[in-house]
DNA sequence: CCTGAAATTGCTACGGT
DNA sequence: ACCGTAGCAATTTCAGG
């Protein structure tokens, strides 16, 4: 008895496309497009939430504006793995990391890490993450230029 | 003569942490607690959308719920850096891949890309990436956890 | 799954300090 | 430069088919 995927419909797909690009859009310009009324829209906004398709709405800031204008990853070495918990949990009290992810091949953590610029991220790649116990070495890949940042059609 | 960077005072990082981590928080509801008019909140959001520091917003969708439960890293190693620019336009044209990065380091291109299994993300690697001209190889990191999503502290 | 009505809130123009 | 009031449009909830 396999649990069932909620499914979404032509309508929904319309609003959540609408809505994935600007989280402000009136519900009524949606409402209008699709030919049915504003409540409706919010019935069905309630119910992909409840399903958990929707995750909820965030405000997008720009970073660079905001003076930090290096974004990197950073691969991590562990002496072993059962120092990830500890680890992620240090991690967690770093501002500078936006991502951290437990991965498969080279690397035991994959981190994202946003800061002000080179100079920054090198005090927090040496004096904050090689800090970190169990932490043995680290690769940093610098984004000179991102392309893309989407998520996934539906 | 540097360009002045944009001062948020304490007001507007008030206004920012609340609409980062829900867009539709009510305008009026962040009024009341500041003490100023709902009206003063739309001025302050309108220039700090003027300089460039609020992006836009966005719905978030949740991958796992619609199926998309492998999320991976794959370094892209290119044949010769002057194929960049190609590789990245072949690289929009596949909706498995959120994001693209021209990065320092072992490789040219850095992608994040969502699938639905394993076997949708071999299909991605070996029929899609693979394919593009000046793609030489690629390395994958499968996440397996990821613990930290978040922006900038503001 | 939808509509329509009622209350609340969003948004903008204009004026005040 | 920053804020408030006022007015209309939009959002949001609720009752009901």
């Amino acid at each position: 008895m396999k649990k069932e995927q909620y499914l979404i419909d032509g309508i929904d797909k319309i609003i959540l496309n609408r809505l994935i690009n600007d989280a402000r859009t009136p519900i009524l310009s949606i409402a209008r497009e699709v030919g049915i009324s504003g409540a409706a829209i919010h019935q069905r906004l309630r119910k992909l939430e409840a399903s958990g398709i929707l995750a909820g709405s965030k405000f997008v800031l720009n970073p660079k504006v905001l003076g930090y204008k290096t974004l990197a990853f950073v691969g991590i070495f562990l002496e072993s793995s059962s120092k990830y918990k500890d680890a992620v949990n240090r991690l967690k009290e770093i501002e500078e990391v936006v991502e951290s992810h437990y991965t498969t091949g080279n690397y035991a953590i994959f981190v994202k890490i946003s800061c002000k610029d080179n100079e920054h991220l090198m005090q927090v790649l040496n004096h904050r993450i090689q800090n970190i116990k169990g932490v043995s070495r680290t690769e940093t890949f610098i984004s000179l230029e991102q392309q893309i940042d989407r998520q996934i059609k539906i």
